[in-house]
DNA sequence: CTCTGGACATGATGATCATCATAACATACA
DNA sequence: TGTATGTTATGATGATCATCATGTCCAGAG
């Protein structure tokens, strides 16, 4: 076998995605059984990088579930002019549960950030499965709960931050979530241009580039194209909360 | 011990407000006999304006249900340094359910902004209701639901837009629940300071007070102390999406 | 190899809003 | 009545960040 065939064959096998585990916490209390059960209801499919998953406007018929790769919730002002990422979602989570509960319309759009794998649910298959298992109802309260939470949190944030405590925030926020620990260093490369990274802070590119090469200049981190690496952390906990003032 | 305080020196004993219906759209798929011994199993409060209901860090051992009066969600950052008005809540709606669902810490102050009445069910009685009633359970995930949903579109347009905006979108949101109609006018008094009323909008004091005086100054609403009248609606409602370019 | 388009970096300028400061005004209180 | 206290209005100044403009680097196409 020629190593051009070796290289070729190689990349391409990935049939069995369909046989993969897919699951999440909210469904931690489901008895195997049950579980394979519900899961057995959902549409499998798969998005490539940059598709588009739901778009804002349509009606929420049913709720997906993520099972591997990410997904980027993508809201844009009335005007269409501005764009702001609201969330980064991975593996395990609920996807359109928003719009699937109060049963409207999606109000953003959610698109893969590369090779995502979904299920989806139709309505009644997932609202059986709340009617019949009140453990995942309970659990789904929780998770809305806590977004709740971390949507007024990050309100305040936003409004009361400047630019490097929000930059700062994302970047612990992001690297907990999706980093990768590397000595003392966390490796963050989930291909953000830097017009994506604006986006999901609410600043200008510019403003961002200005910081991150600031912060370069001080060895906080290290900015390897869309490849950041956090070198410093306590020191970015530091700037997650400027009195505004003394910044230096 | 405050609330022992407060009864012992309790100068009104206002009996009657027992009686009082207190109920939520929330309940309205249960039947009389349900609803009733529902709200059987609460504790009802009654709060003084400026009154505290909970405080951040309290565990949230149950659920408010605010009966009549109006109450304030305020929080502070964590360096105490800024206080922020989350949202203002009314009659027939829940109070304290995210800390509640999570099980977590309140994250907020509640406080009375008026006399005010509330349902408080204990943990154990409340989850009680929800395994009996699944139409209840369901109309909450709704109502959570719809509160990401705002809070999403609210970031989305606090992000990019400037005072005029924020202050314009606030007036509308207020006039709508709680404004008064007279004539084409609408009337909003809420007793809110202009403190309390830059608490709310993300703003400072000042440039809340130049706002509004500027648009006192262009006929668009009248400002009798506290008490602000908004003569001209449909400017607010331009003034609520600015492209950011070209005010005037 | 050169050309071209896109992503990123960085300088210059201006608009916006926080901050500091002061004044007008009302209210409560002795 | 005068004094203190708190609220609101408004002017002056500065910090921050958006905007505009330019330059660099790199990858892909001709």
């Amino acid at each position: 076998m020629s190593v051009e065939n070796f290289l070729t064959t190689a990349k391409k096998p990935e049939l069995k995605s369909d046989k993969e585990t897919c699951t999440s916490p909210l469904f931690s209390e489901l008895k195997p059984a049950e579980h394979a059960e519900f899961l057995a209801t959902a549409q499998r499919f798969h998005r490539e990088k940059g598709e588009l998953i739901y778009r804002e406007g349509m009606p929420a018929e049913g709720i997906y579930l993520i099972c591997s790769g990410k997904v980027k919730l993508v809201g844009q002002t009335p005007d269409r002019r501005k764009t702001y990422i609201l969330e980064i979602l991975g593996p395990g989570e609920l996807l359109g549960e928003e719009a699937f509960f109060a049963n409207i319309e999606y109000n953003v759009d959610a698109r893969a950030m590369e090779a995502t794998e979904l299920c989806f649910f139709e309505r009644a298959d997932f609202l059986s499965l709340l009617h019949r298992h009140h453990s995942v109802t309970l659990k789904i309260l929780e998770k809305l709960s806590r977004e709740i939470k971390a949507l007024q949190m990050a309100l305040v944030e936003i409004v009361y931050e400047g630019a490097e405590g929000r930059l700062a925030r994302a970047l612990l926020k992001l690297g907990r979530k999706y980093g990768i620990r590397e000595g003392q260093s966390r490796v963050i490369d989930l291909g953000l241009s830097r017009i994506e990274l604006a986006e999901f802070l609410g600043l200008r590119p510019e403003t961002t580039s200005r910081i991150l090469s600031r912060w370069r200049a001080q060895g906080i981190l290290m900015v390897q194209g869309r490849r950041l690496i956090i070198l410093d952390e306590d020191c970015l906990v530091k700037f997650a909360r400027p009195p505004r003032k003394w910044a230096s």
